[in-house]
DNA sequence: CTATGTGCAAAATCTTTGCTTGAAA
DNA sequence: TTTCAAGCAAAGATTTTGCACATAG
C-alpha cells in the first residue's frame, strides 16, 4: 500500500489533502492525524508542522534546514525534536531519505560495474551485479543539459533477510549496525 | 579513459599490477608512483599502504575503519592523514565513494516517482524524470534472495554545468558548496 | 491516567583545519 | 631546495542521549 499526494498538491502543501493509493483506487484519508494513526505514532503539534514544512520546502532539506524553517512557526522547537522526528518519519516510511544516508563516507575499492543492495534498516551495503539492466538511457535525455555524466549509481532498497528475520522477533524499529 | 584492476587482482591486492584501459586494449602502468603522476599526486609511503589496504578491503569501509586496518602497517599515522588522502583520492579520481557523501541526512519532499542528478563536485542534488528506463528488471534477479526490495534508487553522478564552467575558469579541486 | 513526545544540555561521532616538521620531486 | 604531505591538536559539524516536564490518546 502506498501513501503519496496527488500531483498537484505539492506547491504551497495544500494541507488536509493526503490520498491513499491501494494500487486500484484511491480513497481519501482525513488529515495529519489519521497519517500519524497509519504508522502509530502521536499526532503532535510540532509533528504536524515539522511534517508540513518539509512538504512544503523544494529540493532536498537537511535537518538544520527543515529546522530553520520550522522554527519560523515554532520558533521554540528544538533542534532535537527535528532530529528525532526527522528520523522517525524515516523509520516509519513516512518520509524518505534522497539517499541512504551511512553517517560516514564509504570507498568503493570495487572496481568493476556494479550496483548495490541496501538494507534501510541496518544500512548495510552489499554489492549487486548489473546485468541486464540497461540505464544508459538516461545519459540520452535532453533534460540532463549542462550535466556531464561520468558514472549512474542504481541502489535497490529494502530490507535484507537478517534484518525481515530479527523484526519478526523482536517488532523492534531502532536503527541497527549492519547485520 | 578508465583505470581499472583486472578482475583477479582483486583479492590480496597484487600490488604493481594496474592495467590502464583506453577503450580498444589495456596497458600495463609500472606500479603506484605512476598511478599517482597520472593523477599530479606526490607518491608517499603513507598514501600507498592507505590505497592498498583500501584495495584489498572486502565491503565499503569507513574512514575509521581504513585507519584501523592502516595502522596495522603504519602504527605511527594519524586519523587526519588517512580523512586527507581519502578525499584526496576521492577527488583525483583514483578512489570513489559508494554513493555521494551529503554530511548530513537529505530529506526527500517530492513522492513521485524519480531519479536524481547529482553534481560529485558541489554536490548539489536535482531531481530527474525516470521517463523510459526501467530498472525494475533488478527486482527479478535470484540474487536478491531474502532481499525484499522496497525502491529503486538510481543517482546520475557527473558534474554539473556551473561546476564545468568554475572549473574551466578556476582550475580549483576544492569541494564546494552547492552552485 | 499512562505512554509518548518535547526541550535542554551534554556527549558522541564524523570531518576539517592550522601549523610545524618532514619527505618527495 | 622548493613544494607538497604528515602529524598533532583543536575546532567545527552532525547526530544522539538522558532526563525533567508536558501533552496526546
Amino acid at each position: 500500500m502506498n501513501v503519496g499526494f496527488s500531483a498537484h498538491a505539492k506547491q504551497p502543501f495544500d494541507k488536509q489533502q493526503l490520498f491513499l493509493f491501494d494500487n486500484s483506487y484511491p480513497m481519501i484519508i482525513s488529515d495529519f492525524t489519521s497519517l500519524c494513526r497509519e504508522h502509530g505514532l502521536a499526532a503532535t503539534h510540532q509533528r504536524r508542522v515539522i511534517y508540513e514544512t518539509v512538504m512544503s520546502l523544494e529540493g532536498h532539506p537537511s535537518p538544520e534546514l527543515i529546522y530553520d524553517a520550522v522554527r519560523k512557526k515554532i520558533p521554540s522547537i528544538s533542534l532535537a525534536t527535528v532530529y528525532k522526528n526527522v528520523r522517525t518519519f524515516l523509520e516509519s516510511g513516512m518520509l524518505r531519505e534522497v539517499s541512504m544516508h551511512h553517517g560516514s563516507i564509504r570507498v568503493e575499492p570495487n572496481e568493476s560495474e556494479h550496483y548495490h543492495l541496501v538494507c534501510t534498516r541496518c544500512r548495510r551495503i552489499q554489492d549487486l551485479d548489473p546485468e541486464g539492466v540497461q540505464v544508459q538511457a538516461l545519459t540520452k535525455k535532453r533534460s540532463l543539459k549542462g550535466f556531464h555524466v561520468t558514472r549512474i549509481a542504481v541502489d535497490v532498497l529494502g530490507i535484507c533477510a537478517a534484518c525481515a528475520g530479527k523484526e519478526r522477533a523482536t517488532k523492534s524499529r531502532r536503527r541497527e549496525k549492519p547485520c
